[in-house]
DNA sequence: ACTTTAATGAAACATTTGTTTCGATAACTG
DNA sequence: CAGTTATCGAAACAAATGTTTCATTAAAGT
């Protein structure tokens, strides 16, 4: 057991000695290790857009003699872990409070957010998604309010959504603004809403003026009667049950990145060019950090 | 195509009306179900004592078409991927793809995030987290740096900070004051970077400033060796793959949540007054929507 | 400028893989 | 008993795997 660490221990100490192609390879590795243990080496090749023989030098460059070698410390380490998710958690409730009680909370939030996940997935609302998203797609405007804990679902779709459309708006009351940003709201337009209990009145205002100004609102909330839910042409109920002390909007991020991703999925070739044009005007604003070439005479 | 629901079961229960070589595979395959996940189907055979012919039979005898389809059913065991979860994924593959190809992204995201959960919440990430927090709770001054795609999960974990602890700097550069929010940091405060692959040049630069100022910094990264984990006291590793276009950072979130949790566990009771304390302040600034009285005639 | 070195991917290579074929053997049936 | 069937393993097969080789390219050193 002590063979995995030590590999991959090694893989990133000598991380940055190696080649820019067996980095890619190596990250590939570190960052999928069950993809080692599991599949083939030339599948892991394909994976990390790399050459087979990156690998096999990658393997020489690390001090190991054969894949097979590499991959069998791999396969240990998955056979160490305890078989199934939800017996180590099962296993965990059992032991002893003081120590594992930490693992305990850390395991239990894990399982809640699976389930949360199962939930939001669940069939009835893939096709409330569905909905949701014709009627986004057809908007003229699209407004997303979301205050609080739930501000980063929020952000999260404005900010992805921007990059191939300019009709979305994210209405976060910068500067007090909050009201100004909702003016000229319609019929036309679409409000996306997220909120759980409490509700914060700044969201539930919200819809009551989209709704008064007749504009289909989109809910993505805690319940099917939350208020914010009342008259919304989709509502994509989310559970924000929690072992933590906090409600939990991780499951609301995720449907509101899978908003983006049926959006994108609908939107077709023309879509994917106006993301990668938004990718180049962020490169040339300098946005992004160019990765350290690799130092070649830093080998020791 | 058909019974996928547990091959294990269909191996015992068609024990009995197998052939005496095919029972001696069977046998071994329920003895060793590792070996099937790990090691190739002629291995097996020889670790079983039987020709490969044998093996093929037996896939056929149990409704298997291929050896892959069976060896992908135990990896996925050992991956601990709800098995619900992949082989809905699987059997939406099979369909039509029009009319189900929305419904299939959306399983695929579905899947990928719980897988994204296990990952992030394996036994090894869960002690990182608790270092993470040990440098949390000894820390003068806690800041939070997430840019892009990844500012919800800073967002997160700073709003739910500041519920208990007034030491929370949320570094969001607003009105380009990204440097001054940095001002003072040192060797007793702490510096939570969160970013994944392209990196914003703000969050190295961040990470670069905290590491010169001899701050300890807990990279929330898509890699061991990204660029903001070089020398970071903790690293959470979250894999950000997803099916959709975007990356996904609701792993990201859930990680910070965990860490939000983690603290108010450590910190007991006098931090649950201190949240009470918060959500009163709250109420009073009349943040909340009070909900609307039952009213009486719209009984359920 | 030229030489030397390192890096890289395509191709070739020998194995190994999962599967199929086919003759041999055993077991059962009439 | 003969004849049919079921079972089995060796061999053949194409497809893949892991590794090595080699020519080409890009970078460093002189």
């Amino acid at each position: 057991m002590g063979v995995y660490t030590d590999l991959r221990e090694k893989l990133i100490s000598d991380y940055a000695t190696l080649s820019p192609q067996m980095q890619k390879a190596a990250r590939h590795i570190l960052d999928h290790p069950n993809d080692v243990a599991l599949r083939s080496m030339r599948a892991l090749a394909r994976a990390a857009n790399v050459p087979p023989s990156t690998v096999t030098r990658l393997m020489a460059a690390i001090g190991v003699d054969t894949w097979q070698q590499f991959r069998d410390s791999y396969q240990n380490r998955l056979l160490d872990l305890p078989a199934s998710y939800a017996h180590r958690a099962r296993a965990l409730q059992n032991s002893e409070a003081d120590i594992h009680r930490d693992a305990h909370l850390l395991q239990s939030i894990a399982q809640a957010e699976i389930a949360n996940i199962g939930q939001a997935f669940a069939p009835e609302m893939c096709e409330r998604m569905k909905d949701a998203c014709e009627h986004i797609a057809r908007a003229r405007q699209v407004f997303v309010v979301g205050r609080g804990a739930a501000y980063p679902a929020a952000y999260q779709f404005a900010y992805a959504y921007r990059l191939f459309n300019e009709n979305g708006v994210l209405v976060d009351g910068h500067a007090g603004a909050f009201g100004d940003q909702l003016r000229g709201i319609g019929p036309r337009d679409v409000l996306i809403a997220v909120g759980a209990r409490p509700y914060i009145r700044d969201t539930v205002r919200a819809v009551a003026f989209a709704r008064k100004q007749h504009c289909p609102v989109i809910a993505v909330c805690d319940s099917d009667v939350a208020p914010i839910a009342v008259d919304a042409v989709a509502k994509l109920v989310v559970s924000d049950s929690s072992p933590s002390f906090f409600q939990s909007f991780t499951t609301s991020v995720s449907v509101m990145q899978a908003l983006v991703a049926l959006l994108v999925a609908r939107g077709g070739q023309k879509v994917l060019q106006r993301i990668a044009v938004a990718e180049e005007q962020l490169a040339a604003f300098d946005t992004y950090h160019e990765e350290a070439a690799p130092t070649r005479n830093s080998r020791s």
